[in-house]
DNA sequence: AGCTTTTTTGTCGTTTTGACAAAAATATTT
DNA sequence: AAATATTTTTGTCAAAACGACAAAAAAGCT
């Protein structure tokens, strides 16, 4: 046993899944590992705990240093307690899902070239799979740690609240300017399924714009082709 | 500041909220602080996981040593990370919702008599209260720690997922034996509103009955008056 | 026998949902 | 310029779900 931290005590660390959609997918963003354990694996972004950080202010700080981003959203996912999560000793994992416009991401993305990558996230009765961008895969038991099934948690959690919460809003590049199909792509991204236009928006306006949440805008989408849409503002 | 614990590190501990429904109302097993700080307070009964323990066998192993219980369902609440919510140093609070059905956990209260107390809990727009049986009342801020923020958040999820996942079914005495009304009680109680019987029996067996995970016997209800209820039996 | 209590089944109008069709508004092609 | 393609938006319609309520059924109690 390789035992790198000290013995009589636990630790505790963040782990976040920072997701996004880009293109109509939905993406996660993987470091790779250069250290021991695992080294040269994927994995998903995290840092222990500092002695005065709440969890929160923690991921906050991995975020800014990393990225930078500030203001993202941010929900606690779950804690993994399993006692041989970690080789080198006892590391409790409290998981964060942090939601990043594409458009934010990718600028931030070339400016460092790092080894960070977004992988394209994909999940049915045949497990989880992730794609990078030339096509090369990986499953839940090629990533370093227990992240697999952090991540299989995450994308589950995701799908289970983005139609009885406002979770989806929180993709679109700009929540002052949207169009409707432009959430609904975020919607079947995350669903991983197609969805009807028709229904979609239906349900939508049924929810939100009563309480006057979500407001049309006087403005119209100005794109190539097809009938332009109406742009919507959405109080989060 | 009364520091009693190293302090170079963080703690983990667990917190547990034991949920019943007695005698068609939603109680909370509170145990009574011995110690500094929040002497006299009443708490969520917890304990320090272990080195060698996850969070769920720690919860398991604080279960059997109270009351003791074995095989209960319990489901992880949330983690509570402030940096000052324990003043005798850095403490983090993995929270977990624990069910157990009333038959068990009176025959333990009594065999213990222990400062433990069952209360009624109760939560509506003016906030959550707690009742006990001799009329007693306590308010989130009269609880030790944050625990009064935990026992909101336990009541919250609760609610929220009763009538989407089979989590009421824990309260019952005898999944293999109840009747409809039985069940209805425990919703009723955990909703904090009464429920239409007869929409709440097609709901509940256009949910279930299909799957064939609930059945009904062919046995019936023998108790006092009004027509014997038949019973069903659920697989949990 | 008649009343009370509780369980169980039934009814009915409203709302929500799912699947689909059609119209409207623009760019692109012929 | 007219026709076509593309995308957004509105509309339709039957099925399913929901909420409120009424009534029947099966027991005990007086």
């Amino acid at each position: 046993m390789h035992t790198q931290l000290a013995g009589d005590h636990l630790y505790v660390a963040v782990d976040i899944l920072i997701l996004t959609v880009r293109s109509g997918r939905l993406n996660l963003l993987l470091s790779r590992r250069a250290n021991t354990p695992y080294e040269e694996h994927w994995a998903l972004p995290g840092r222990f705990i500092g002695q005065d950080e709440s969890a929160e202010t923690t991921v906050e700080h991995l975020l800014e240093e990393m990225l930078p981003i500030r203001q993202a959203y941010m929900e606690q996912l779950y804690t993994f307690t399993d006692v041989n999560r970690d080789p080198r000793g006892r590391v409790i994992s409290v998981a964060y899902l942090v939601i990043v416009p594409w458009s934010q991401l990718e600028a931030l993305m070339d400016w460092m070239d790092l080894p960070f990558l977004c992988y394209e996230v994909s999940m049915d009765s045949g497990g989880l799979t992730l794609t990078d961008e030339s096509g090369g895969m990986l499953i839940p038991g090629d990533l370093a740690f227990d992240h697999g099934r952090i991540i299989e948690a995450g994308i589950r959690r995701l799908r289970g609240k983005i139609d009885y919460t406002d979770i989806g809003f929180r993709f679109l590049e700009d929540p002052e300017a949207f169009s409707l199909s432009e959430l609904q792509t975020v919607f079947e991204a995350v669903l991983g399924e197609s969805v009807d236009s028709s229904n979609f928006r239906r349900g939508i306006l049924a929810r939100y714009e009563k309480t006057g949440r979500l407001t049309q805008t006087d403005q119209a989408e100005k794109k190539g082709r097809g009938r332009p849409a109406a742009l919507y503002r959405m109080d989060l």
